[in-house]
DNA sequence: ATGAAAGCGCTAACAG
DNA sequence: CTGTTAGCGCTTTCAT
């Protein structure tokens, strides 16, 4: 006995008239709103399921002005950072009925700019965004949108609505400071080629502020395009260490770059953190399972995503200054000379 | 000199009123739909843009009743693999106009049955789906659903509408095969505890068939739970050796853990691939810098969000068989005694 | 606790 | 090339 089924899709009538019940009340069933009584919601709940009814959000959200789903728009998946901060989001998300829709701009402000009037031609309750640079339109877009912006990862700069971030600039700094008290002096940077990777470069300026307030200048930098990987770290390091021999740390703008930079040492046979420090950005997992602790700075990425998730959510108040700054935290690893001590 | 601006979002009528023009031109300069006189068309842009009007793709489609979305539901996006997939589907997708909206389910099919579920409701025009294995709700829901269903990564079992990937029994038997002509017989296998992980319980099976053949039996099994790492590699490894000291050979189930097995064989200065040899699973770029090259296989990952894109955006037509199986292709390295050869 | 009517913002279909 | 008229499938609001 099947049921005979339309290849039209399913409309809430098609429910109400299965079960008898008007589509108003078919639809506060669904909905969980308002009172019904237990016999309608039973044969209503069954006529859906017996017809496999899938409601039209479409139609409901156009009906309610509102859309349960929340931008969050990212410049890369490949990053191994952003779905770190996806999973915060996520996590926070999970209880509110709000469903994240991830948009990725591959660095590129002109794709964050398609892909923000995309999403926001859906109507989103709120949008998390990486960074605070932006085109003037993307700007004007978010501002006029009226609903919660939030912007993450980065508090060095303007932003629209609300931050949720760690200072790259302070990561710098302080990574200098810890470079420079276990002694080292000739020190390299290896790192994105950086149109448009506004933390790196935030990163390698506070890095060299930090450097120049002991008199301490860069020895070398070496850039590199496209996307992080262990080969482009090891390739880095050699290049790096042929130019300039007598470097005695390297401090890469990433982990990956920076794992392989260790491998790469390692291979060499190079007495690590003795004759050559190693340092790296992000504090991934992977790190976990090399010969070697590679020291690093954590970027808080899953606190992050659930902070902004909880402000996009409602659940916290964005605070007086709209700067959520969270702090970014030193892990010695072990390949900085006494930098546990 | 500032446009005055209502906190109500704009409507197609701002845009209309602004530039005198009535809405349905407007919607077509919008749309590109049509044919409109350059002047007008000038007039609209102009007004559209001053006013900083995004659409409402909500009312466009309710009213069109077609949504430019494609639904992508993936168990994991810390997997390093789906990324892949997804890069895939994106750069095939990029010049259709339609965009695909992720949906994570974490291995569970209930929570699959809900994204499936949340994303329908949408009204995609089309689903793109991992895995062959899905509750009978879900199967009945995407059969319903009147819109191509591409389910991706494996071919083995029976889909729902089409299905792109690779064959896992294949890929293990074929792995299998490798190892026995390389002359390892004691054999170890390292993997995922596999109530929901289908694909790797295949490639087990199809494994343990090829060593069946040559009347060779899996002599150690260590299985764990939880997401891949690095650490767990070293961690599974040393526990598989400890309890089999003997054995000759190590097919991990993934890569990440491969890699985690290579450098702690390597931290053990054991002789690879004399002493012991290993494979891993996927081709991930990661294994393009360690010390060693693992063997794997790539399962071709980006050519299967491809295909499943292709498939979905009308670009290719389903074959008669409705499955387009692709070749998962062995990739020596060095792990393997005389596998060059 | 349930129903009826109106309309969300847009586009299909048809005029002109 | 441009405008008019009807809805799309729901939910809001107001009755009952």
């Amino acid at each position: 006995m099947t049921i005979p089924r339309p290849r039209r899709p399913l409309t809430l009538r098609d429910v109400s008239e299965a079960s008898g019940v008007s589509e108003m009340t078919v639809s506060r069933v669904l909905r969980n709103r308002g009172d019904v009584s237990a016999a309608t919601r039973e044969k209503v709940l069954t006529a859906a399921k017996t017809l496999g009814y899938v409601p039209n959000k479409i139609a409901g959200g156009l009906a309610s002005q509102r859309v349960n789903l929340v931008a969050v728009v990212i410049p890369s998946l490949s990053n191994l950072v952003f779905p770190d901060v996806l999973g915060g989001v996520s996590a926070e998300l999970d209880d509110t009925g709000l469903q994240p829709v991830i948009g990725v701009t591959h660095y590129s402000p002109a794709r964050e700019e398609m892909v923000l009037y995309d999403m926001l031609s859906w109507r989103p309750s709120g949008v998390i965004l990486a960074g605070v640079e932006h085109s003037k339109a993307s700007r004007a877009m978010l501002a006029n949108a009226g609903i919660p912006v939030v912007e993450i990862m980065d508090t060095d700069g303007e932003g629209i609505d609300t931050l949720v971030g760690i200072s790259h600039l302070r990561a710098g700094r302080e990574m200098a400071a810890r470079i420079l008290a276990a002694g080292y002096r000739r020190i390299g940077f290896v790192g994105t080629h950086m149109p448009e990777d506004h933390r790196a470069k935030k990163r390698l300026v506070g890095f060299e502020e930090g450097l120049a307030s002991a008199g301490v200048q860069l020895e070398a930098r070496e850039y590199y395009q496209g996307g992080s990987s262990l080969l482009k770290g090891r390739e880095l390091t050699d290049r790096i260490l042929a130019r300039a021999p007598d470097l005695d740390f390297l401090y890469y703008s990433n982990d990956m770059i920076g794992a392989g930079g260790l491998l790469y040492c390692i291979d060499k046979g190079y007495d690590i953190p003795g004759r050559i420090g190693l340092a790296g950005f992000n504090g991934v997992d992977l790190l976990d399972g090399l010969p070697v602790r590679l020291a690093t700075t954590d970027a808080r990425r899953v606190d992050i995503g659930r902070r902004a998730a909880r402000l996009v959510a409602g659940k916290d108040m964005p605070p007086a200054d709209r700067i959520v700054a969270l702090t970014p935290t030193f892990m010695p690893g072990d390949t900085i000379r006494n930098a546990g001590a």
